[in-house]
DNA sequence: CGCATCCTTGATTTCATTCAAGGATTGTGG
DNA sequence: CCACAATCCTTGAATGAAATCAAGGATGCG
């Protein structure tokens, strides 16, 4: 299997052989969480960085009547604290979406191998900086798309993102979510979440079986969304130019 | 008048006064904007990194039919654009919401500064980490509360900002949008946003009158926002200690 | 095979948008 | 300093989108 860490990171920078070698030695302490398993829990402090090797993960905040909203989603390469690694601080909680496995990080390790490898810290930084284009985007999303195209939205981003990884068969991939979990990613009721899906589906743009989606017309379901995929690209800066 | 950005980075860390001299040195480029006028647009990668001094900025996103989401807001000691430090991609844009001054900070500036002083790039860190943190809530602010809520919610947010760099009078502060503004930001049409204010000012909440906002009772204003300000706040994580 | 979870559907209600227009405030130029 | 325009706020009425309520059906798991 495919270290998806490396592939992840890899896609922002150019690693050497090192620097792969280093980030595996990190990345040692690997853990399963059984779905629907808390990873993180807002209360408590974690002193590791978490970074999803197999299956998905979600972030999520709660409010004390229950209500809950999940804010974004760690798939296969993606980091689910990274702010750990300067800051003492987590404000939201990550739950396993489907059986997952985790690598603790150290964060002093982290920080010693972005000192010794600036590509390394480079990768880093473009990380933690694509995690906020994506969090952005998801801001806007639910502010101003109607519940089509926010769904729409949704589905095309993680096309993209897990091809960067490859975890795509043409336009198809596995979505391990409930229509619930969906509703409570895009700020829809279930009800109003499978409505809008059969909508989609009705319009030839999609299918979704079994936790298989199929994207049938990518391009007319991004029009549909509005999407563009500028967001998820970060083109490298290199340091020595201004 | 003080140094604003200064004082927002001696918020996160205990700057030096030569961590503060090599700030100011830093910030020296700057201009004035225009009430309405953008100081980055989506379409031109700007070399330099913007960080507000004095008024107010939004960044925002804008879909080709028109409709446009504000997805933050930068206040005095805000900067507008890190991701530019290490990257050469933005995708939203900046518009000044008030008559604004903005240093313009070259990248390359910063990156040596981090470099030399460790306390500069912790507290870039942390002000990295913080403007995350906040896109976080923003998220989920717009996706799981009520129109009362959510606004409640940001003007609970604005307050501690505020108060983060001095710029409140009690817990009354200048906010100076439009009520389209503001629904743009929260999600809501113009006429809800106002209905709500309505609302807001009816349960002896707020008031708000020429640009002046006043929180009458923070307390209650808190609750009914379901706010939790911990977000907000990120302690230090000594670089020494695992 | 049976239970639990998830998906689907219909009916109803609620929240928010849209449309339309009048009033207040602010800013500007004469 | 006043007049006028532009922007912004406010209100009412009608419409629409999404939530809620309620229940049946499918799917998958033990």
């Amino acid at each position: 299997m495919p270290h998806y860490l490396v592939r992840k990171l890899n896609h922002w920078v150019c690693l050497s052989a090192d620097d792969k070698q280093i980030l595996k030695e990190l990345a040692r302490d690997v853990t399963w969480f059984r779905s629907n398993q808390d990873a993180i829990n807002e209360g408590i402090t974690p002193r590791y960085v978490s970074a999803v090797l197999e299956g998905w993960a979600c972030c999520y905040k709660q409010l004390n009547d229950g209500r809950r909203h999940i804010i974004a989603y760690s798939i296969p390469g993606d980091f689910c604290n990274t702010s750990i690694i300067f800051s003492n601080d987590i404000n939201y909680s990550v739950r396993a979406m489907t059986p997952v496995r985790i690598a603790r990080i150290d964060r002093q390790g982290i920080r010693c191998a972005m000192e010794r490898s600036p590509v390394i810290a480079h990768a880093f930084w473009l990380d933690i900086l694509a995690t906020a284009a994506i969090q952005r985007e998801w801001t806007a999303n639910i502010g101003l798309r109607t519940a089509r195209e926010r769904i729409a939205h949704l589905i095309c981003e993680i096309v993209i993102r897990m091809q960067a990884v490859g975890l795509t068969d043409q336009d198809s991939y596995t979505l391990p979510l409930t229509q619930e979990d969906l509703g409570e990613t895009v700020g829809l009721s279930t009800v109003h979440v499978n409505r809008t899906l059969q909508d989609l589906r009705a319009s030839g743009l999609i299918e979704w079986k079994r936790r298989h989606l199929n994207i049938l017309n990518f391009q007319n379901l991004s029009e549909v969304a509005h999407f563009d995929d500028s967001y998820l690209y970060h083109s490298y800066n290199n340091l020595d130019i201004n």
